[in-house]
DNA sequence: ATTGGCACTCGACTGCCATGAGTGCTAACA
DNA sequence: TGTTAGCACTCATGGCAGTCGAGTGCCAAT
């Protein structure tokens, strides 16, 4: 008996999966335990319930599916779903006409990026009914085009920063004297000159080198315009990095429905850091990724799944968008969406 | 039996306000219907509950109070409500140190504008445990100080927008031709020179004027100047107008844990739009206003309250903020904590 | 290998009853 | 006349027992 006609006992036999897919398809239109019962009708195959049960005995001894109470039917695992995403899911390809309409929708608010970025959070949370989830690129991948100061009144400075990426960061500088336009000007240039081009974190890096430098050389100009300049780059370090939209849309899966729960995600989703910091762990994969919940230590997504596919401006990839919603989610409908709208984004993202 | 000793049919006796008023507070405390025993003891006259009952008896006639079902308690109605806030309430000031905690924690984040008022709404919200929400200055009410335009690249130029609230905003324009830094310098000049200390709204309508004034002269460059001063004015309307934080305090409240009822408000919360409107109305009056959710068609409210004060700029009512909670919250803390946060805020925002 | 049958389990639902909190009303009392 | 005590009534709540149905595990038959 321990050696069967076609199976060892640590792999599954094609049947098996075959069940297991069908079971878990099952069990995301439903919500609900699926027992022999409904899973033999289901199934093209026709067998009787009882042999199902002998097949969903052997699942639940392999960990991939699991019953909830004696006398309810079986429902998928963690392990089960990671093996159904693997393997067993089949992912038809979006209509055109369907893809037509996600860029249209995508472009629909402007081309200017941020205005693209938080239409694709939108975008995402309203195709598929849950949360959807964009980074903005990180600060420290674009790189330095130019800064400007501007003399507001006496004592008041502007600074303006201006990153390769379209942005623009600004900041009010209360300064000790007054500059003169000619002398800001000059700065400007200066260092516009001098650090064109370089990546973010390398200018914040030989500002400060610069700043020693200068103040053995008492290079009393020098020093005020770096200085200038260095708080208004680190200014433009601590903002916004990540956009979610439709987070309310999570409220309606029962199997979130925990207040406390709920609560803690919402409020992860206010404080974002936590979820930047897992999609930043998508950053490098190039494809759509799939991540389940209570696959990592992060226990607030549990019972949650993260379908993500990171975007990129010229051949570069510099941030990640995806889509948050329970672990029992439509994926086949999902994961093509995600896909084009990455694609999308990117296209758009380029011509810019 | 119509004419009363002392009260006629239509006024509430003093006694009658007295014990509608330990019914509220007692209400507000435990979150359910306050029968006639309980409300015997909580007040300081000892009589018994069967006098009481009488007089929420009268109580209920007035449409003050009312039962859910005939053999519970009774929980105050909108109207009871009402002229508890209007004339029973008693609100302790908040002690000395409080204050200053409060000051502390709103000027942590800084003394930058936006700062400030997200510090603000954090800070109701944290203190409250409820939503707090701070109205950022209407655009219009602002004026304008001063304008820029700097090259960025040949055909792109970063045209920047100063209000005399010191805030910033820019906008990257695409040009038909190259501009040179004189050019663009003088029109900054000029533009700034005519528009300095009008209000947006009229800077608005004047350079539409002035647009076709200049079409007529055949004044190019004018023209051109103008067109790119309208752009970036039209942009820096359609902000953010509105920073709410700590929805997700309001999870906690029973009566607003219906989730479709809930859904609804946090809808609301990341729209903003009618939020704001609403808050709009406050900006009048000076002083501490308490809105009941009902008292306006707005049914997303139903079963909140909110908590409003104006703050100002150099005696100006520029905005409001406040804390939207159940309409069973603690008002005799919640309105001098709102009141307080005004103030500071007021304070601060005149020192910039 | 597959199937039918049987006993068993368990959650969901139902009806029932006792309990207790609270009311309205009436009559008695100061 | 205002206050009180008492009484009958209502209703939500919780526990208990019973039923139903979906589902399982196992065993014997095909």
């Amino acid at each position: 008996m321990t050696d069967n006609s076609s199976g060892k006992e640590t792999v599954v036999s094609e049947r098996a999966q075959h069940f297991l897919k069908a079971l878990i398809e099952r069990y995301i239109r439903e919500g609900q335990p699926v027992g022999s019962r409904t899973l033999a009708k289901d199934t093209g195959l026709d067998l009787s319930p009882a042999t199902i049960r002998n097949v969903m005995a052997d699942l639940e001894e392999l960990g991939l599916v699991s019953s909830p109470h004696t006398s309810a039917g079986r429902i998928p695992t963690i392990t089960g779903y990671r093996m159904f995403l693997d393997s067993l899911l089949t992912v038809q390809d979006l209509q055109q006409t369907e893809v037509e309409r996600i860029r249209n929708e995508l472009l629909m608010g402007g081309e200017e990026k941020t205005a693209l970025l938080s239409s694709a959070s939108r975008l995402l949370s309203g195709v598929t009914r849950m949360a959807g989830v964009v980074t903005l690129p990180r600060r420290d991948k674009t790189t330095f085009r130019q800064i400007e100061f501007l003399p507001l009144s006496e004592r008041r400075v502007l600074a303006i920063l201006v990153t390769d990426a379209g942005e623009v960061h600004n900041r009010i500088l209360n300064t000790h004297r007054e500059f003169k336009r000619a002398e800001l000007e000059q700065a400007s240039n200066f260092l516009t000159r001098f650090f064109a081009g370089e990546e973010m974190d390398r200018v914040r890096k030989r500002l400060l080198e610069e700043m020693n430098d200068a103040r053995e050389r008492l290079d009393q100009i020098m020093a005020q315009a770096l200085s200038m300049a260095e708080e208004v780059v680190n200014a433009s370090e601590s903002k916004e990095d990540c956009v979610i939209a439709g987070q309310t849309n999570l409220m309606e899966f029962k199997e979130l429905s925990g207040l406390e729960q709920l609560r803690k995600l919402f409020d992860a989703f206010t404080e974002k850091r936590e979820i930047l910091h897992l999609l930043d762990q998508f950053q490098t994969a190039d494809g759509v990724q799939i991540f389940i919940g209570e696959e990592s230590g992060y226990q607030l997504l549990n019972g949650c799944s993260l379908v993500t596919a990171p975007y990129q401006v010229d051949e570069n990839i510099v941030g990640v968008l995806g889509v948050i919603g329970p672990t029992r989610m439509h994926y086949e409908r999902v994961i093509p969406v995600v896909d084009v709208t990455a694609k999308i984004l990117s296209a758009a993202l380029k011509k810019h």
